[in-house]
DNA sequence: CAAATGATTGTTGCG
DNA sequence: CGCAACAATCATTTG
């Protein structure tokens, strides 16, 4: 269904990071993504099952692996994203009582 | 309001 | 010290 796989989401990982508009204060980083939690959780068996594999390697296998488990392996992971994005939140919360708090201009 | 874009997150290993 | 594929994210920004 649905599914509209908006956002192009180009190949490129950065073409010019920069901070979307303002510059932000106390700059409220997003939460890790599943795959965040997952590589830490799996970078020991990887590595364990790949112990001459580097990067290279394991990077791609986790991929691989990560998208081969069941929605139900994930789910831990994916759970720990949401918590980690609820962090974000409150980061983001502070940043907007600390000096966003704005409409027009001053800073 | 809707769409998109960007910024970010963590892993290993080396020059 | 930063980057490299790998994947998700998802809040913010802009139109």
């Amino acid at each position: 269904m649905p599914k509209t796989k908006s956002t192009t989401r180009v190949s490129k990982r950065d073409g010019g990071r920069k901070r979307r508009a303002k510059k932000d204060p106390n700059a409220p980083k997003r939460g890790l993504s599943a795959y965040m939690f997952f590589s830490q959780d799996a970078r020991e068996g990887v590595k364990l099952a790949n112990p001459d594999a580097t990067f290279g390697q394991l990077g791609k296998i986790l991929g691989e692996k990560w998208k081969g488990m069941s929605a139900s392996e994930r789910s831990p992971y994916e759970k720990k994203a949401e918590l980690d994005k609820q962090r974000y939140e409150r980061e983001k919360e502070a940043y907007n009582a600390s000096g966003a708090g704005d409409s027009s201009d001053a800073e």
